[in-house]
RNA sequence: GGGCGAGUAGCUCAAUUGGAUAGAGCACCGGCCUUCUAAGCCGGGGGUUGUGGGUUCGAUUCCCGCCUCGCCUACCA
């Protein structure tokens, strides 16, 4: 609703600056008030026209207002202030526009919205279990593909599967040299676990620290020897078609199928899992390679320490050209850009960056080639793909995409940039700029809960208000494990207050309140904001937390059980504007009018999240409207109203703060209980 | 050295992208369960927005300097 008027309001005022001041604005600023007595929208135009107008600003939001004239669904407008536009709506019209249904963002706000959007999170190293860095990834990806959906977008979400990276041979070389397990013998200890309903992730987790430990635990000669079995172990996987490829297909395969269980349990799928393996076998970066030396954004170096390389020129390097070293006596600057980025090594191996390069094209459609498909992993409404060198003959397309999102935490900034620096310079410009890398800060531990979990600290980290987690060191918090232990304090509480007579309901509703305050948890920081893990904050159910949202529904739910009535019913019912009007002003009903104006906001909010690729602005608004429903309904008491009319009003009110509630959780994925 | 990000209440974070009196949660203190669920509500104390300048009607937000902190910056993958 509050959307829909801002730009009525904002074309209206655009004309009146045409007509008056024969002035063309591209836009105008519309904000809250910071209190509901200065109405609904506001503007502060008029002091940035001031000047220009050689005015006081006062004088010109007079002038201003003077020319609006009637507006539909305004009631009036005022000048406030030094000079502050305030409209105020017509309330009794506003809340019939907020009842009748939502209108979503218009998808004209969202990049191309026409085709098809490209979601990647996740993205887990297959050689250890998922942790709560992951955790992070996963959800914020995972409720920014709710919220595309939401506003009209047709989106494929994938996870990209490095399963033939140095970490995965860090583990295989962990299976063959500390445990000497042939490729057989990893296959029965795979069903041995799988037998015992234990994780082969967290059996990776620990052989994958203790492989790290054991490349540096020997003499200097024999930590020489364990590199170079890294390095060959690395090699053998790549070619594929031996005994060490086989066991890191196994083991990826194996620990891949536990992190989608993992984030099956928050609710979150995946429509396609491209691998790396595919991506060299099926010789995506020679494609590429072609490409980028025709487009000249490659070249070979002759010279200096990337001699021999294929290298891409970095963004603004170009300026501080090296000196030509070891001859002092050479009259300045040889052009040799040391600071390049190499693609292709002096050996003819490519670089990371060159393969994502390739990987990129791809995504955009511009590669000309594609993986082959087959099924993976069944959810109960859909079907996951991964890529194979060759697949099943019927399957879905994915890549093409007009727009892509890559959620990668900020430490990967400069190689992302890197990827969209080669597209543009292959001349995708269009595709460059619908390129995002949604980034986000790490997730890492406090001293105190690095402690509480038995690790030794350092000094020196005791000092650090956080400490960043690593696989390497096994140093973290396991994903399940956190999961595990959300549920059992949930269901405690559960079970504790008696909320249902049946075990099997407490469960799921313990499982729903777990999910729903880890979820929330992880969307409430904004993404740039590092989290320091704490038990004790991620625990929490008060306050600001997914469960407090949760309580909210639930309450409502109450009312319309206990009144023998239901939502629809009470929006049915919804007076006519006249009526509404009467009951949504005056004093004593300002906080029902806020609470309705916050639903009214959810477009509005839907589109800033969209626009700044920001879910905690919606983790925000739910909690705000969660906190405006408990004002209303500690001050009016529904049930027992005895204007029959006043009491229709204060139902469609719940109604309507349910609706609002409920569907802003299911954006953010979180469930709402039946009970708490 | 260079690049990016951050510094806001005791703690953890917001602030509609330059707007009106800088807001929440936690913690602390004091109230509220015979009324639709107390995972809740009400009230209270708490701030020189790291620092010094600048830009302007107006700065937590933009620019410059300085101080702290974090991350990135290999022909490893």
């Amino acid at each position: 609703m509050l959307l829909e008027m801002e730009r009525r309001l904002g074309r209206r005022l655009r004309a009146v600056l045409k007509e008056e001041y024969d002035l063309e604005m591209a836009s105008i600023p519309l904000e809250s008030p910071p209190d509901l007595r200065l109405g609904e929208i506001a503007t502060p135009i008029a002091f940035e026209l001031a000047r220009k107008l050689r005015k006081a600003p006062k004088v010109i939001a007079q002038e201003i207002v003077l020319a609006i004239g009637p507006l539909a669904g305004f009631d009036r407008f005022e000048v406030a202030g030094a000079g502050y536009i305030n409209a105020y709506l017509d309330r009794g019209a506003a809340a019939q526009m907020v009842a009748v249904s939502e209108p979503q963002a218009s998808p004209k706000g969202l990049p191309h919205a026409e085709g098809h959007v490209l979601v990647e999170h996740t993205s887990i190293n297959p050689n250890k279990a998922a942790h709560i860095g992951h955790l992070r990834n996963a959800i914020l990806g995972d409720t920014f593909v709710r919220l595309l959906r939401a506003a009209g977008s047709k989106v494929d979400v994938q996870n990209y599967i490095d399963n033939t990276g140095v970490q995965v041979a860090d583990v295989v070389v962990g299976f063959l040299r500390l445990e000497e397990k042939t490729a057989a013998e990893v296959r029965v200890l795979l069903a041995e676990l799988a037998r015992r309903g234990e994780r082969i992730d967290y059996y990776c987790w620990d052989l994958y620290a203790r492989t790290s430990q054991w490349y540096s635990g020997g003499t200097a000669e024999e930590n020489a020897g364990r590199s170079q079995m890294r390095l060959d172990t690395l090699h053998l996987i790549e070619h594929a078609g031996n005994e060490t490829a086989e066991i890191a297909d196994l083991i990826s395969t194996a620990v891949l199928r536990r992190h989608l269980e993992t984030m099956l349990r928050l609710g979150i799928e995946y429509d396609f899992l491209p691998r790396e393996s595919e991506i060299l076998h099926l010789k995506f970066w020679e494609a590429a390679f072609e490409k980028l030396k025709q487009s000249g954004v490659l070249y070979f170096e002759n010279e200096g320490k990337n001699k021999g390389c294929w290298v891409m020129r970095r963004t603004g390097s170009s300026a501080h050209l090296v000196q030509n070293q070891g001859s002092p006596e050479d009259d300045g600057l040889k052009g040799i850009d040391e600071d390049a980025k190499v693609i292709v090594r002096s050996n003819g191996t490519v670089t990371y960056v060159g393969k994502d390069i390739a990987y990129h094209l791809w995504k955009f459609g511009l590669l000309g080639r594609d993986f082959g498909y087959k099924r993976f992993f069944t959810y109960p409404d859909r079907e996951c793909w991964i890529s194979a060198e060759s697949g099943e003959p019927d399957h879905p397309r994915f890549g093409g995409a007009s727009a892509i999102y890559n959620v990668i935490d900020a430490r990967q900034s400069d190689p992302q940039a890197n990827v969209i620096q080669a597209l543009r310079g292959m001349g995708y410009t269009d595709q460059a700029d619908h390129y995002t890398h949604f980034s986000y800060e790490m997730v890492a531990l406090t001293p105190r809960c690095a402690e509480e979990l038995g690790y030794e600290i350092s000094q020196e980290d005791k000092q650090k208000s956080y400490i960043e987690v690593s696989g390497r060191k096994g140093f973290g918090v396991k994903a399940d494990d956190l999961i595990d232990k959300l549920i059992a304090a949930t269901r405690a509480e559960v079970d504790a207050r008696g909320t249902s007579p049946a075990a099997a309901v407490r469960q799921k509703i313990a499982e729903q309140i777990a999910i729903g305050a880890l979820r929330y948890f992880m969307l409430k920081f904004t993404r740039n904001s590092v989290i320091a893990f704490d038990f004790k904050d991620a625990l929490s159910f008060e306050g600001e937390t997914g469960p407090y949202i949760q309580y909210a529904v639930v309450r409502i739910r109450n009312i319309f059980r206990k009144g023998s009535t239901t939502p629809e019913a009470a929006l049915a019912a919804l007076a006519e504007a006249a009526e509404l009007e009467k009951r949504l002003t005056g004093d004593e009903n300002e906080d029902i009018w806020a609470l309705w104006l916050r639903a009214g906001r959810f477009s509005l909010v839907l589109e800033q999240c969209i626009a700044t690729s920001e879910p905690a602005h919606l983790a925000r608004h739910a909690f705000q409207l969660a906190q405006d429903f408990a004002n209303f309904y500690h001050r009016h008491h529904i049930l027992t109203e005895e204007d029959p009319g006043r009491k229709a009003f204060l139902l469609a009110t719940a109604a309507i703060a349910l609706r609002e509630l409920a569907g802003a959780l299911a954006l953010l994925g979180i469930e709402s209980p039946e009970a708490m």
